[in-house]
DNA sequence: CATGAATGAGTCTTCATTCAT
DNA sequence: CATGAATGAAGACTCATTCAT
């Protein structure tokens, strides 16, 4: 039954959902299709029961993460550092699978819902992380942590799902990932100095809020 | 022929590409799924021509905001404000439709070829830019553009996807990237900074948190 | 399209529902599974015009036999022998098909409505040419036509699926099914001699009621 | 092993052969699918004990009802309520099951046989008890005996299966079976009265109809 | 003898693609 | 060039049956 999954892996890593035939999966987890639908009640059902290990999985590495981050007391730099990292390492060994569970599988509500409480979840347990850092500037810390979860899980599922690295080498992209981020988190800047009106009065008055000329 | 395309387009948009079936498309266009192969050699062949329109509508768009910014002087902000903005919404029209054709197609290698072209120069466009802002402190400016480039296209497609309003409206979400984006661009941080050597001198020599000099 | 449906009357009264497959109903129809598909979106649906057409002809039957009796003035034995006669006919061509379109396909609720209403149909029908014989003594004539219908049904379908010609030929039979039916046409006794308090009545004191002597 | 049977009973009734499966039974009769097993050799043979035990018992309630009868010295009248009333019951019970025994069973010849036998040994016991009545009219008792039984036989099973009790009520029902059998037993009417020949004498002769005396 | 996980042949059904008109 | 009926390979899924424990 774990093998069933992990061949499903295996298999829509390579092949995509719709080509990942419940055959092959069978074949590759060295079971017979009828196994296999002892197990599992459909095709969905295998990709859901992949996506939920996935999301309990990102949840635990999430979670040793920080646990890490607080005990050793790292800096902030050094912390994202690690944390990109291992997120990029984990896209690089199946930078389609995750995409494909969640664009080309019919999820059911229950999951849908999962997921995005998953997301809440992780961001919260950032924007508790970086209230331990006093030179973060954020105003808004749960905007913050999910921006942070945001920009670390889309930048590097797109590396490692699209990786130019005759452009830009792996760890140089690490590092810049990482700028932005401490610059994100440190800086002054905040998003209310952004919004129409601020810019309106800026652009026509006053100014040193912190841009442009 | 062209309609076709743009069939196709909400074709694959809604039923996703497996379950866009030729047939749909040809009865969405208004043309016989006879007709339909006239003009286009297999299934596959209109997802790459799709795809191909993509890019260069991409393209002409960041031209076009380019040459905006250009002409109208508009600050650091407010360029990037607009393109975020501007990015958000073509991938709110088709929030799945740019992954379908990314992962779900498989694209002959001189379309794969052409997206990495198409992506290279948007980034060394996007640096163009920003070497005229002198507030912008990147020393790799291609590196600094690649970024740009990559941040806004997997944020804003990831949050058109699968949008979390009642936790960060559309709006806010928008100042928050643009707020990283111009954190990114204008600190004095630089990613080598952060290579594991200066890290390791950093840790073992001066100390307090750990970021810039 | 009608090859199909012909095959399908083949295939189900050889193999019946279950082993009647589509594959086989396709071949023998001389087309392809796909083309079959075309046709028919299910299984089930082919057995569902198989069953409209069979009422359809049914029904066809039954007043084109009235018709000619009405015009024929054809006594009411003839008429019966004919009728049954009819019916034997069309069952030893296609014994089991009847009833595995009744028993052995789900169908709609639409359709055994329409079941319903072709029974009582043919009910109320057969009733009306009763009506014309005056040796025919029942005083119900509704109940009347109905128990015409159904014994000429299910004796006949039960013969040409099960003939035990050795012990009765099909002649006789249909000669037996005849006298029966006569016999309770033209007789005097009526259902309601038969009920519990008259037959208490009767078998303990007065008589004259009406069957035996 | 007998618990099997009955489970199979049930099965097939609610859920018809072919989606009764052994998985189904077994559960039903609280053992495993290996067990079933143990004691069947197939699914069909499973059918076949159930049809067995189903003739068995049609025979043994047909001898009971014969003995009652005769002990009991009941008029024809009421011999034939209890007999019609004993069949309707027995198929309100299991409706589906007897017709899927027969039309969508495998059934090996010597079950056939089987089957043949019992019905024409059904025919002669009720032909015996037929003989005690002395209103009883027909000539060939043995094919009267095998019209009472086809006749209770087919229109029992074919009301419970599909009643329209809107239309006629269950004991109405009985009640018009019963006067038809009477009439059909005691009229004077002889099935050789029907032959061609006597038709076509009738016809071209003496005229005005020509059934009844 | 009982168990039930494993098997795989066989079903229904879909859909990209062709080709005669 | 347009049409759309026809094709058939391929996929998801079922279920009677076996056999090691």
């Amino acid at each position: 039954m774990n093998a069933i999954i992990t061949a499903a892996a295996q298999v829509f890593e390579t092949h995509g959902y719709a080509a990942g035939t419940t055959n092959r999966i069978a074949e590759r987890a060295g079971v017979s299709i009828g196994t296999l639908y002892q197990y599992f009640p459909s095709k969905d059902s295998i990709a859901v029961a992949l996506l939920e290990q996935h999301i309990a999985e990102t949840d635990h590495r999430l979670h040793e993460w920080v646990g890490h981050m607080v005990v050793e007391q790292h800096g902030l730099c050094e912390s994202l550092h690690d944390y990109v990292t291992g997120m990029l390492e984990m896209h690089y060994g199946q930078p389609r699978l995750q995409h494909i569970l969640l664009e080309e599988t019919p999820l059911p509500e229950r999951v849908h819902q999962a997921l995005l409480e998953a997301e809440r979840h992780a961001a919260k347990t950032v924007a508790g992380l970086l209230r331990l850092y006093p030179e973060v500037r954020r105003t808004d810390m749960a905007h913050a942590g999910f921006m942070v979860v945001q920009t670390v899980e889309s930048l590097t599922h797109r590396f490692a799902a699209h990786p130019d690295e005759q452009f830009i080498a792996r760890t140089d992209f690490v590092d810049e990932v990482v700028t932005m981020l401490v610059a994100y988190l440190t800086c002054e800047l905040n998003a209310t100095d952004l919004s129409s009106e601020q810019r309106f009065r800026r652009d026509h008055g006053d100014s040193h809020a912190g841009d442009n000329d």
